[in-house]
DNA sequence: GTCTATATAAGGATAGAC
DNA sequence: GTCTATCCTTATATAGAC
């Protein structure tokens, strides 16, 4: 579908079908629904991504013990998110994903369940590898940090542009990239051990 | 007002008004419109919490050099954000707050300019000071990397509880702190000198 | 399959009695 | 100041002609 270029929530679909110049009544002839729409147009690229995750995942590199890098599981699930924003309509489809994320109905929260499940914890898996000293829990804490920063990233909300008076694009995909894989590899390296709980301040 | 106990946006005005057991039209007549309302309860609750970082900001402990630690001026902007999830409504308040700060309508926009920015701003300033080294481009990547968890952690979408099977709670305050503020100190860490960026695979 | 016209519902805001 | 009743707009969805 042509207009499948579009990926909003807050819009309505007359909205829609004004920007992709279809007729209103086409949209319910050919999904039902409005939901059905969002749920097969976020779906139908939020495979792409996943396939994409998966393909970078299985060729990982290893190291002599059978491990792949951490750099490389964290570059692996964070690439193919944000390439996907360079895309036509991409940018808006990762708006419009991380907003779903957000929210609390179980929706899309069910169909996000069971499109992303399967990789995410392939993810995981493939984070425990790179640490094999951590254990699983703070695994889990470290990938609530990475997706916590993609779906900000995605979210582009413009709060850093303006902060930084411009210094920091996170549009700009390897710039991103080359500050977040890192910055979450060493995030991941700090939690091999429980930390006492910090004190609370009055 | 009784009814600042809500935080919603999705939430039509007459959804507001029967849980709070007021009247529809009041609202109008002491606010004026719904976007006035949200703005009123929203920014009410915000200034608290800016006020609270910016105790904890001047009480930062000083090292012989004059240099507050990293890790203290992490926790002394997470930690009143995460400690009024537990107030009552709070939890509303925040994921509601996660929400807006995704939305690029300008209305809300401005709104958290206006209160965040010039605590934002010190709070960098902080960062610099604990991390004599760093260029400054660097501290606000390392800043938005911490926004992002910041939010996410708020927006509380459940996942990582799903994905861990409970095994992780980013409810739990202490738990949360102890995770988030070592991660997020040894991320900033990394992003001393510029790395190369990643290079792009096929 | 694609269009126009419309049914139906919901929400924000307000008028006006008390 | 607070309530009821209502206006007006907007939105999803569908009926029915072509």
């Amino acid at each position: 579908m042509l207009f499948a270029e579009h990926g909003f929530d807050a819009v309505s679909m007359r909205d829609i079908t004004a920007l992709a110049k279809v007729n209103l009544a086409s949209v319910n002839y050919h999904f039902g629904s409005k939901r059905a729409l969002l749920a097969e147009v976020v779906g139908s690229r939020a495979h792409l991504l996943v396939e994409e995750r998966l393909r970078l995942l299985s060729a990982l590199r290893r190291d002599k013990n059978g491990r792949p890098k951490l750099e490389d599981v964290i570059e692996a699930f964070l690439r193919p998110s944000l390439e996907m924003s360079r895309q036509p309509g991409g940018a808006d489809h990762m708006r419009l994903r991380a907003r779903l994320g957000v929210e609390r109905v179980g929706e899309s929260k069910a169909q996000f369940e069971q499109i992303f499940d399967a990789s995410n914890e392939k993810i995981i898996d493939a984070l425990a590898e790179a640490l094999p000293d951590h254990p699983r829990a703070e695994i889990y804490w470290g990938f609530h940090c990475l997706l916590g920063i993609q779906n900000y990233t995605m979210a582009n909300s413009g709060r850093i542009q303006h902060l930084s008076r411009g210094a920091c694009d996170p549009t700009d995909v390897e710039a991103t990239l080359a500050r977040i894989v890192p910055f979450v590899a060493n995030g991941f390296r700090a939690l091999k051990r429980k930390r006492a709980a910090p004190r609370p301040r009055r």
